[in-house]
DNA sequence: CGTATTATTGATTTGTCTCAAAAAGTGTGG
DNA sequence: CCACACTTTTTGAGACAAATCAATAATACG
């Protein structure tokens, strides 16, 4: 109990948030570990999990009509899924929640406690509102880079948000999962995440060790990528 | 003043709000109206004015890098923007917007005022919570059909959500704006929207007018469109 | 070590963009 | 009301990006 409540209040969603309330949802809290494959939650369960990824990732997939997977989200430290049921929405889609990292650490609570304390605590839903207005922005951010960039430009993104705490112009680093998931995650096939990380290792002097990467050069790979965006390097999602 | 209020405890995010902070929110709140090509917020001004539609439609937009005008969103009757700049986000991208629609009528608000409002009162916060999580929903779905749907499909599916106020199993409508437009929006060329609409018209017995439509078979446009979505027909964004 | 999974490479097809030009639609002033 | 200019939409031909299908290579795993 202590150390959840420890752990809840560190986190930014409960930044400023009453000991009072803090105590009552760390009393409902769990923190749970999971390994890769693991079924979180099926697509029942999420409506009533509030789910906060402490560290590790989760992929959040549902099943088109034609049988394909579709992800709908991958989510990695500091981030959370539930919130969309939160309030009763028309026609809501639900979604399965699944462990892709190898030693995952969640935090989960009750929908029922969640719905209460945002219904009583005031601070509460403006985190939740500030939370959710820039998950807004990060998803407004990915909808321009699929319809505007090519799939090189959008792994090369993807590569140079992972380079931003490095101070230096080169950065080594590690996937932060699945290639086959990122390639997914980045609106192109396997095949073509293959063949365009060939192409960027070569055009901007990043070194390819399996999942490993070495950025030699981290402002021309900048300069290759960023034209086409409304953004500039660094530019931070 | 008294119509302001009129109008203001009518719309859906000041729903079960106290005529207290209606009240004061009416009495700073401005409802303006304009004609096609207006420029009504320039990328500075968004940041101080929340604007809801009331009735027509906007278009958010910035520009790239290399020039080009990117279209952040496009919003008609009962949407609203500004609330991304409720709270303070790093890095935040500002756009312009701009009146796309022959006849709009807006509803302006100060964001002080909204700001003030929303720390004062705790349903108002719960009202733009939900809110915005229906957005992020439609954001991902969106999101879904981009990566996953054709040019074609995306199209078949933008004009079936038009059809479902339909009862029958046909519908006749209008494009809500502009085809170009409309085809950035759906994240294709205006040529390939021109094509795919032509090719949509005689595949699934559309007969099409300039911008008018005459859906003939809904069943079997939701046939030919939905096989790859998450959702089946009716879906509803 | 062998098996299963994941990643890469190759050849081909499909979808979409690009550039250019024609056609249709809109608005303006005489 | 028509002639003219301007904008938007459509059509065509070609180039290019990415998907697909198939096969091989590399890696993880019990």
């Amino acid at each position: 109990m202590q150390d959840r409540l420890q752990t809840i209040q560190e986190l930014n969603i409960f930044n400023g948030i009453s000991a009072r309330t803090l105590n009552d949802l760390a009393s409902f809290a769990k923190i749970q570990h999971y390994k890769k494959k693991d079924i979180i939650l099926n697509d029942k369960d999420v409506k009533n999990i509030f789910v906060y990824i402490l560290k590790g990732w989760v992929k959040l997939f549902k099943d088109s009509a034609n049988g394909d997977e579709i992800i709908v989200d991958i989510l990695g430290d500091g981030h959370h899924c539930g919130e969309q049921f939160i309030f009763t929405i028309h026609n809501q889609e639900t979604y399965q929640v699944e462990c892709i990292s190898s030693d995952l650490e969640i935090l989960i609570l009750p929908m029922t406690v969640l719905k209460r304390q945002l219904s009583e605590d005031h601070q509460l839903a403006l985190n939740f509102l500030k939370d959710t207005i820039e998950k807004q922005y990060e998803l407004t951010l990915e909808l321009e880079h699929l319809s505007i960039q090519t799939a090189l430009q959008r792994m090369g993104c993807f590569i140079l948000r992972l380079c931003e705490q490095s101070s230096e112009n080169t950065a080594h680093l590690r996937l932060p999962y699945d290639k086959s998931l990122l390639a997914t995650r980045l609106g192109m096939r396997a095949e073509t995440f293959s063949r365009s990380l060939a192409k960027l290792s070569k055009a901007c002097n990043i070194g390819v060790e399996g999942e490993i990467l070495h950025i030699n050069d981290i402002k021309k790979l900048a300069d290759y990528v960023c034209q086409h965006c409304s953004q500039t390097f660094p530019c931070q999602s």
